[in-house]
DNA sequence: GGAATGATGTACT
DNA sequence: GTACATCATTCCG
């Protein structure tokens, strides 16, 4: 594989902040995924933080395991799981090596690739292409093989706001889908998402 | 419209 | 055996 790092224009350092900083910061990006069957990807409009051994929601509460090892490498790391036995979701590993701190990415608004993501899906409905952890991963053609690889050497991308992101439209809310640790207002999404 | 359910890998009791 | 960072489908009102 590709062992180069960080370039010049591919520079991700700025991953290994804390992940409650970036998570929000992460909202209007867009994820690229390079495959040779042809590019897709989106614009980030939903993401949740997860903290490590504070966090009881974090696949890294209860330590260390086979799964969950890539949470604890440097940000810019990818951490793929299989929810459910099913699906496979996409975390970017964010702060310090060891601190396993991840946001997960929840949903973008598809603008890449349309056709090939329909095609991975089964489905054209445009609002059920990427809307969902599960289905962002199919749609992107995420393997779990790409787990613990880093971005910008694996065919992931993150692209900058092409227009600046209305950072009074981002709001924060409980996370999705999980019974401990509700409290905490992690998730952060667009307040005009419907949802 | 909403609730219930099956699919099924990995980790934990 | 049970719980899950889910989703599509099937049933019910």
């Amino acid at each position: 594989m590709n062992d180069r790092l960080d370039g010049p224009d591919n520079n991700y350092a700025w991953l290994t902040e804390d992940a409650l900083t970036i998570a929000p910061r992460l909202i209007g990006w867009e994820l690229v995924s390079h495959s040779p069957v042809g590019e897709t990807g989106g614009r980030i409009i939903e993401v949740e933080a997860y903290h490590g051994a504070e966090d009881p929601a974090s696949h890294a509460f209860r330590g260390q395991t086979a799964r969950n090892a890539p949470m604890f490498a440097a940000g810019s790391t990818i951490y793929l799981y299989r929810s459910y036995g099913i699906h496979t979701c996409l975390n970017i590993v964010t702060g310090p090596a060891g601190e396993a701190q991840a946001v997960l990415i929840r949903a973008l608004e598809p603008t890449i690739g349309l056709d090939l993501m329909a095609q991975r899906r089964g489905l054209a409905n445009p609002r059920l292409l990427t809307s969902g952890p599960g289905r962002l991963g199919q749609a992107l053609g995420l393997i779990l093989a790409m787990n613990g690889t880093r971005l910008g050497s694996n065919g992931l991308e993150l692209r900058p706001p092409s227009t600046p992101v209305n950072t009074a439209a981002i709001i924060a809310t409980p996370r999705i889908g999980i019974r401990v640790a509700v409290d905490r207002p992690w998730r952060f999404c667009l307040k005009d998402l419907g949802r």
